[in-house]
DNA sequence: GCCCACATTGTTAACGCTCACATTGGGGAC
DNA sequence: GTCCCCAATGTGAGCGTTAACAATGTGGGC
């Protein structure tokens, strides 16, 4: 930076002023340093940045399990959205959403002096960890309890689901099974809250749950179950991997869908549209949902005020194949 | 720091000690300071060091779609060894793998004096942005070119495409044809040529290039086009995604997999196992992945040798039911 | 008992940047 | 013409850490 300024002939100060877009400089001036910059290849030095401002350009993730396409798709929009911004993004993934590894997690990334953090919470035991931790960063929790006082967004699964077994029910079928995800996850929770209202709003019977766990593999188990079941005709699973086991499972058993069961999934993964029938489903938009964290990352950046700040970002029904009429 | 200092009766340079594992201090100075930091919920400030040391602990990732399984898979393993050695990892998404977007990306990563750079390379653009890289940091390739001379890693595409093809072959298919992904992908040339070594090795006729684009839905195309050719009894999809297309296509024109087909795919996603019919693939080792890169990026850093460096990671042959021999 | 080596600890100076304040030089109001 | 204000720039300090070296203490060899 030394001898930029020297370069340029004007003070390490002004190089500084030049690199943050401060007004009070003269146009000459700022293109002098400009140039020199460019000449020598100059590349300013976050970490000095850091040290004195005490805050970093740098968001912080903490997420579990960055291969299920629910929370890739949200790292990668979160990327997306930071860059734009103008933030880099460091990931801490986490065996465990437990207490002890969110607070170590959230430790490192305080040791970084990021700018804020986001925390992917979806499931039961990460709740209290976030009421706990340090409050001299700004911290946005996605798909958390929505019973924890700490900024929230989520994608609204009861709203989705509700959609999803209306659009079930409307096609006539009598009333809709459901394949749920893991007994601790909230995004589960609003899934199954969402299709017990519609099935009540619409006066249909409640059937039992069907608890499954995400996996194609547990959807498949469930699917047997099914498939075995003649007074099914409709099913909503939790996501679209379980809706692919489960249409797996009905396949072999000879049940066609959805001529003899309809079937709806929740995520709308690239490929279901290509499953066997393609696959009506829920999308949620991830774009949205970082969008809205960071937003409120800033938020708080800015007017440093903390509070009870939350958003819902609406899910959209993709209407396929894999629903018809119940057979007569 | 100096409070901690303070608190412990030492100096700040003795609690850096502490903090960094040096030898030379006493077991009870030790537990002093670090009694004192517990006391105090001291956090040692990352950008401090890194100023001063001019490198941070911290991974810089070069990375396109961080949204496809193998990318992400290929991430969520490199953060995770990371983590083990004591690195955080932060994500540099780019839209297009070209010079200009991976070098920028590249900058913002010497920005924050990363201590080294994996750049996820696997198309033909991005390999001349990589030879005019700022020497000053290690850098690792992952399936990248392997005709440039930078430090790198790949799977061994050739031998997964060899097994997967030999394996047909093996099933009694006079051929096999070969669905392709995107042409600009090294992962693309590297199946292509092990489908045809493994052809050519068996003196089996090699059947024209079907070429898709990873996605279902242009393996739905090609399994359109492939249903309609009788003389079609085996076919070996360049990724998983494009076989659930063309078994979808299959299935539509009543082409049964694997009674009349036999289809097997690469890179064996979660899902793979629960297509109708389960399906055979090739399983890359994305752990082993991370782990060869992140020993690359560690050496070139211990040892400040730069050169040729390059390791290969053997994929394996899962097989399930969408194999079988070919129909009378 | 003296001296030296070595283990342990302290002191000082960077690292590269921003912040707060000081300084300079015009231009407009009177 | 004088004064004041403000835009443009410069100066010095300090952010929290490590590196290099200095200083102190401790024990063993002779």
């Amino acid at each position: 930076m030394t001898d930029v300024a020297r370069l340029a002939g004007v003070s390490h100060q002004t190089v500084s002023r030049v690199l943050n877009g401060h007004p009070n400089v003269r146009e000459q001036t700022r293109l002098r340093v400009q140039a020199a910059i460019a000449e020598l290849g100059y590349r300013p030095n976050r970490a000095a940045r850091a040290l004195v401002t005490g805050r970093s350009q740098v968001i912080g993730v903490v997420a579990q399990n960055t291969t299920l396409y629910g929370p890739a798709s949200l790292l990668a929009a979160l990327e997306q959205t930071a860059a734009e911004e103008g933030f880099a993004v460091t990931v801490g993934s986490v065996r465990d959403l437990d207490r002890v590894s969110i607070s170590a997690a959230v430790e490192r990334h305080l040791a970084h002096r990021v700018a804020g953090i986001v925390v992917i919470a979806p499931v039961e035991s990460a709740g209290e960890a976030l009421e706990h931790l340090p409050k001299d960063v700004p911290l946005v929790t996605v798909d958390g309890d929505p019973r924890r006082p700490v900024p929230l967004v989520t994608v609204d699964q009861v709203a989705g689901a509700r959609a999803a077994t209306r659009h079930l029910l409307d096609a006539g079928h009598r009333t809709v099974w459901h394949v749920s995800g893991p007994a601790d996850w909230f995004d589960s929770a609003g899934r199954i809250e969402g299709w017990r209202d519609a099935l009540r709003a619409a006066g249909a019977e409640v059937p039992p749950l069907i608890p499954g766990d995400w996996s194609a593999a547990s959807g498949y188990r469930c699917g047997q179950m099914l498939a075995r079941m003649p007074e099914v005709t409709a099913v909503f699973t939790a996501n679209d991997h379980l809706a692919l086991g489960v249409l797996r499972a009905l396949h072999e058993h000879g049940r066609r869908v959805p001529d003899e069961i309809s079937v709806v999934g929740f995520d709308d993964v690239p490929e279901a549209a290509y499953f066997i029938p393609p696959l009506t489903t829920v999308r949620p938009d991830f774009v949205a949902v970082a969008r809205a964290s960071l937003d409120l990352l800033l938020a708080q950046l800015e007017s440093d005020r903390g509070g009870e700040l939350r958003q819902t970002i609406a899910p959209t029904l993709i209407s396929r194949q894999s629903v018809a009429g119940p057979p007569d």
